[in-house]
DNA sequence: TAGGCGAAGATTGTATAAAGTTTCGCCTGT
DNA sequence: ACAGGCGAAACTTTATACAATCTTCGCCTA
């Protein structure tokens, strides 16, 4: 009857055209076919979308409250490019957070969930064996949006997908080896522990998942930003 | 030198058109001059600040960001109505993140941040004693962005903004009697708590003031949303 | 030849106009 | 008299045009 009364505020991700525009930014930047740094000309993204620049113009400000897009004035928007210091901050936020979103899901956990998670997981493996890298930080990201999702907690869905998409930038910018997606056993150990209603080591395995994925991270502090230029150059 | 070659991403809020216009609506809300569901029409809003829709639009967008703001496609933006649900999820993320914070701040104490603290409470107290409940509750709500400020920590303090906002939304909507504001005397603890360095009694305060405040409000859900038509006309 | 000045080109910021949607009054038919 | 539907007005959404700003490159001068 009253179905679709309330399209209401934020349909996840409707299919609008300024979110099919964000999406697509978004996917090309987490899956590093754009680069920390890059330009992202207004007419350039509109005529790949075929939308005016109103449209691109909305979407690209919607990234840079994301934070994985800095608009700089008169100048335009480019690909963020965290700090190390961005990156601490960022993953001690989640360190904070997503223990305690772990909580919340399990406290709402159920069968379909549960499917989701496994089928997810599946998918992640199967991502790794391809050797997907992109799909593989894709999905990597995803997970933990999937746990967010199952808490029920909309405010901290919200703070996590921002954490996400920066810390996707992060771990591409800064890992040190070719880190082969490292996380997907982690990941089954928290649906595990999840199906156990084990809140004790479900925290304590996402913590720990953290903690690694950070140190996996080279994180040292240029001495200025220009710096990186004459890093980058003089090898 | 190289003194402002990078005006950099975030000036905090830079003096431009469209903050002046999110400034002035986010006051407006937040002391309750405008009620929650109040239509912002974007001529009427233009008009008054002398823009175009244009700019107006874009600072409805970053408000609705915020969540203190609703935009309901081809209907136009409304102030939020934060539910129960929605108030009960924003004070548990407040205190989950807001010991943390005052952990930091604490780290990054100086004599400068003592001085702007002891300065605003000064000024809280003077509202209240004025009885300038609006002023009050705006202070309440910058002593807290205040604190996340001095902790340094970026993400944290964008994410605070996000539930100050919202908070006091929710207090002028759900608070059960004319609470006097309420959390002066806290406030002064809190800040002597981290004048002394004491973290374990600065955790603690903050906590504690969190969950008065949420005490005092009146959280009961309603079956659905229409129900609240027929709660206020049926009195 | 190196350095700086200046104009042209390109890009963003802002305003205005055209297009589409919703809402509400009014009118007609029963 | 009332229910239902038609239509106009108001508003949002999208596109386009104009203005302001920055960047770049050529040219002139020392």
């Amino acid at each position: 009857m009253a179905a679709k009364s309330r399209p209401k505020s934020d349909a996840p991700d409707a299919s609008d055209r300024v979110s099919r525009i964000r999406e697509g930014v978004t996917a090309a930047i987490l899956e590093h076919r754009l680069l920390p740094g890059t330009k992202l000309g207004e007419d350039e993204i509109g005529e790949i979308y075929g939308a005016s620049r109103t449209l691109v113009r909305t979407a690209l400000q919607q990234l840079a409250h994301e934070g994985i897009v800095n608009i700089e004035k008169n100048r335009g928007a480019f690909v963020a490019r965290p700090t190390p210091a961005d990156a601490r901050e960022v993953f001690e936020a989640r360190r904070l957070i997503e223990p305690t979103i772990v909580d919340h899901a399990i406290d709402a956990m159920s069968p379909a969930w549960l499917d989701r998670l496994q089928q997810h997981l599946t998918e992640e493996r199967e991502a790794e064996l391809r050797g997907d890298a992109r799909a593989s930080v894709r999905l990597s990201g995803e997970f933990h949006k999937l746990v967010a999702e199952m808490s029920g907690h909309s405010i901290y869905l919200g703070f996590l997908k921002e954490l996400i998409a920066r810390s996707s930038l992060i771990i591409l910018l800064y890992r040190r080896h070719d880190t082969p997606a490292c996380g997907t056993d982690h990941h089954a150990g928290i649906v595990a522990a999840i199906r156990k209603r084990d809140k004790q080591a479900a925290r304590a395995q996402m913590l720990s998942h953290l903690t690694e994925i950070e140190d996996e991270l080279f994180l040292k502090d240029p001495a200025a930003d220009e710096l990186r230029l004459a890093d980058v150059l003089g090898v």
